[in-house]
RNA sequence: GCCGAUGUAGCUCAGUUGGCCAGAGCAGCUGAUUUGUAAUCAGCUGGUCGGGGGUUCGAAUCCCUCCAUCGGCUCCA
């Protein structure tokens, strides 16, 4: 007998080469149908891998993220299985689980797989998962393994089963699709009750450019039909929160093939909105002692050429702007820092002048590739929230907690609590792409993890992200559709530093070198606009609304009564605009909802002689009736609570 | 940049296998109505069918090419 212990830390006593399933089947057989995955000693494993010692085992059904991925894992094999029926000789890449479904990089040899195939894969999958077929694992040397694919031809296997130690190698069979995995899988694919093939891709081969491209396929599975539809009207519920939807439904901003891809404009509703947002940064950063400094949008060459940017992005960026005098060569401006390290210059400092920080929303010019464009995400003309802290090396870690303290002060205060921190350092397989020395480069890793440690803050640390001239701490945010965007960047960088031979004077006379600090708390106006309107689906607070009250007269008769209001909430500086439109009320009232304007005002015979306003909430309703006064004490009440507290 | 898809009025979309002056709803304009909390009625305007080239007696529809957008990949100072 061996002796297994539960999550709940009760402990079973149970013959040796119990099955998690047989497990599942004595607890009740309610569980024992629900069950997808088990984990024994933390691994997970399949629920007929036989337990041969004491052991603690967790049961995984749908509900947690290990049965999910289990269920998905098994699931592209059967997407496997289907495809090779279908698409006899195609060649397999690699198939795994991922956060909603899971997909398969295939070679179809030379055919095409297209979206309309998408149905007919679906259809073979269900038809072979009703089939029962069973899981079967085996485990092969890496000798036995290489020949199966040789044999076969599947150059893609054996360059994984290259990289593989011998002795670690499985296969799993289910039907006639057998594959190197490591698994582990359903018992068998009875439960995959439905299957969407969501979307069809390129992708290359071991994510490399240079290899060639395979055809990438998206699914998502369910154990039921009703979870599937659940799914597809939450993807349908996100896809309304899209800002490039709602940025041109509420008129926020706009693109032109004229003035060229990658190029936003922002319409007036959109102006506003940014310059509350740029308001509140200022007066955050004019409290933490930041200056502001305004400099061109482009920089001779030689600028780019000292700060290393030229070498390392000259050719993938906006070519040089050349004037009628020869050799004259500038660059449009893609960051900040090179400017802020020549006002820096411009002046002697003193030890006791450190730190200086210099803050300027810089609008940079990125030539980013063509497929990278996305919305406002990702643009090739935007304006940072950028700002250069030049300090002393004993102030690092002190400037470098203020300005996390900075960030988080504003994502609390636009109510951001969905975001992730992140250590990007540098790839340690290839130092190549990076400049500077290994020891400035540690220092400054060194200094971020100090930092965020003093901070406690919770992080995952991700290899080979760092920026080019040194590591950064980036808050990552997701979009409506789940997909990851930096937010705000927090980065340490002796080099450039070195590179304009920045100095100060220490208190002995002599000549020292300051470390800089860049940070962007929103990384640039136009992704945290994108990411805010997701997140906000467009109902902003009421101290961001361009338009914060609609006031709607009845008739005719009272336009002249709704102009005083709006007059009025004007000069107690309340964003409000009349409709005078000759419609009826509701569809003026429907209209302003649809806007999303935080408050509709009605104003007809009653109001007018009263003085008074009949006041409704977007989203809540009619919320009654008051004052003038008191909806402008009211107004301006809320508005100091959003942004002041 | 790469793979795939899409592109018809300001917006959302119809336009069967190429065939009469390219349609609808919303928006806009004009008029009627003077309205009490999510769409009043009527009339009208509006389109180089993404651009260019080709095939054809004839192209929104077929072919080529360029541009843009969308979903991914790669990239992201």
């Amino acid at each position: 007998m061996i002796k297994i212990t539960l999550p709940d830390g009760s402990h079973r006593e149970y013959p040796k080469g119990v099955t998690p399933l047989e497990i599942a089947h004595s607890i009740s057989s309610k569980l024992a149908k629900e069950v997808l995955a088990a984990s024994v000693n933390s691994q997970v494993v399949e629920l007929n891998r036989a337990i041969l010692t004491d052991a603690s085992v967790e049961l995984h059904k749908w509900d947690s993220p290990q049965g999910q991925s289990t269920f998905w894992h098994s699931s592209s094999h059967l997407m496997a299985e289907a495809l090779e029926l279908l698409f006899p000789g195609i060649k397999f890449g690699i198939g795994p689980s991922i956060e909603n479904g899971f997909y398969y990089d295939v070679d179809p040899q030379g055919r095409q797989i297209v979206e309309s195939d998408l149905p007919t894969i679906e259809q073979k999958m269900l038809e072979l998962a009703k089939e029962n077929q069973s899981f079967v694992r085996e485990e092969i040397s890496k000798k036995d393994a290489l020949e199966r694919y040789r044999e076969k031809g599947d150059q893609y296997k054996c360059e994984l089963i290259g990289d593989l130690e011998d002795g670690t190698i499985s296969f799993y069979t289910n039907g006639s699709f057998t594959d190197l995995c490591r698994g582990p899988h359903l018992v068998d694919t009875s439960v995959i009750k439905a299957v969407k093939l969501t979307s069809i891709a390129g992708a290359y081969w071991r994510g490399n450019e240079n290899n060639k491209m395979l055809t990438r396929i998206y699914g998502i599975t369910f154990p039921k039909k009703s979870l599937l539809e659940d799914y597809l009207a939450m993807v349908e519920e996100a896809k309304k929160r899209d800002h490039r939807k709602l940025g041109r439904e509420l008129e926020l901003f706009t693109f032109s093939q004229k003035v060229g891809q990658g190029l936003p404009m922002w319409l007036p509703k959109g102006a506003l909105l940014r310059e509350r947002l740029e308001n509140f940064l200022k007066r955050v950063q004019k409290e933490h002692g930041y200056q502001p400094v305004i400099t061109p949008h482009i920089g001779q060459k030689e600028l780019y050429v000292t700060s290393g940017h030229f070498e390392k992005y000259g050719k993938d960026s906006f070519q040089p702007i050349e004037t009628p005098n020869e050799g004259e060569v500038f660059l449009l401006k893609p960051m900040n820092c090179p400017h802020h390290c020549e006002i820096y210059k411009s002046k002697p400092h003193s030890y006791r002048d450190l730190p200086v920080r210099y803050a300027e929303f810089g609008t940079v010019y990125r030539y980013e590739q063509s497929g990278e464009l996305h919305g406002l995400t990702r643009v090739r003309g935007f304006t940072q929230d950028d700002a250069h802290i030049f300090c002393r090396p004993d102030q690092l870690k002190e400037e470098f907690v203020k300005v996390i303290d900075i960030v988080l002060y504003i994502f609390k205060k636009l109510k951001f609590e969905d975001y992730t921190v992140q250590i990007s350092l540098r790839d340690p397989n290839d130092h190549s792409k990076y400049i500077g020395s290994n020891e400035n480069w540690e220092r400054a890793e060194s200094a971020i993890l100090d930092a965020v440690k003093d901070r406690d803050l919770e992080t995952v640390v991700e290899l080979g992200e760092a920026a080019f001239y040194g590591p950064k701490l980036d808050f990552m945010v997701k979009d409506a559709l789940g997909r990851k965007w930096q937010l705000g960047t927090i980065q340490v960088d002796y080099n450039l530093p070195e590179r304009f031979e920045l100095e100060y004077i220490g208190s002995d006379d002599k000549r020292y070198r300051p470390v800089m600090i860049h940070r962007a708390p929103f990384g640039s106006m136009e992704r945290f606009i994108a990411v805010l309107i997701e997140h906000t689906a467009g109902k902003f607070p009421l101290w961001l609304a361009p338009e914060q009250v609609m006031v709607l007269p009845i008739s005719e008769k009272f336009e002249e009564y709704a102009k005083k209001v709006v007059n009025l909430l004007n000069n107690s500086d309340i964003r409000a605009s009349i409709d005078s439109r000759n419609e009826r009320i509701g569809k003026k009232v429907r209209e302003s909802e649809l806007k999303k304007i935080p408050f509709t005002v009605v104003v007809g015979e009653r109001e007018e002689s009263e003085e008074s306003l009949s006041i409704r909430e977007h989203t809540v309703g009619d919320i009654g009736t008051m004052g003038i006064d008191q909806f402008i004490t009211m107004i301006n009440r809320k508005v100091k609570e959003e942004i002041i507290n």
